[in-house]
DNA sequence: ATGAAATGTAAAGTATACTTTACAATACTA
DNA sequence: TAGTATTGTAAAGTATACTTTACATTTCAT
C-alpha cells in the first residue's frame, strides 16, 4: 500500500505522453535523472520549483496545469 | 559578499508590502517560519512549489508572477 | 518468440529547504 | 526619546528533493 503522497498532484506523464516523450528523454531536458521523474510521476515527493518551472517549459504547459495543490492535507 | 543566490528570483517583498504583510503575518499564513520568509526574500534559497503555491494564495498572485526563472545559470 | 526500449523498485548518499532558538539592528509610534 | 514592532544575522538540527548505481519487470517492434 503507497507509502506518503505530496500534497502536490501532477498531470506530468499525461503532458509527456502527449509529447511522445520517454520518462529518460524528459529527465535529460528537464536537467534531472530519470529516478527523479518516475518518483514525481509516481505523487512520491513533489518536484522543487526550479524544476517544476523547467518542466512546464519542456511540455509547454503552465505551472498552475501541470501542477496542483491539495490544501486540504493532514 | 553575497553568498549563493538561487536560480528563481521573487517579488514577494514587493507583493506582500502591497498587502500590508509582515514576514510574521505572511509566514503565519503561509505555514512557515518567519526565517523561511526572510531568507526566500534574500534569494537565499526558493521556495518549495508547495510553499510556493501557498504564497501565490496567500499574496493572490500567479506563480509565474511572483517567481521568475532564470535559465541562464552557471 | 526474441531482443531492445521503456518503466519500475530499492537503497545509500548528497544538497538544500525549512525549523528552532537566540540575539542584534532598524523603523515606527506615543 | 523610550518602548515596541519589524527586519536581520547566525548556527545547528531535521525533512526531503535529487543523485547514483544496480537490477527487475513490462512493452513494443521485428
Amino acid at each position: 500500500m503507497g507509502g506518503k503522497r505530496s500534497a502536490i498532484t501532477n498531470t506530468v506523464k499525461a503532458h509527456r505522453s502527449d509529447k511522445g516523450l520517454s520518462q529518460a528523454k524528459l529527465a535529460d531536458a528537464a536537467g534531472v535523472t530519470r529516478q527523479t521523474i518516475i518518483a514525481m510521476e509516481q505523487g512520491r515527493y513533489a518536484p522543487s520549483l526550479e524544476l517544476a518551472f523547467r518542466l512546464a517549459h519542456v511540455l509547454e504547459t503552465p505551472i498552475e496545469e501541470l501542477f496542483q495543490f491539495e490544501p486540504e492535507w493532514e
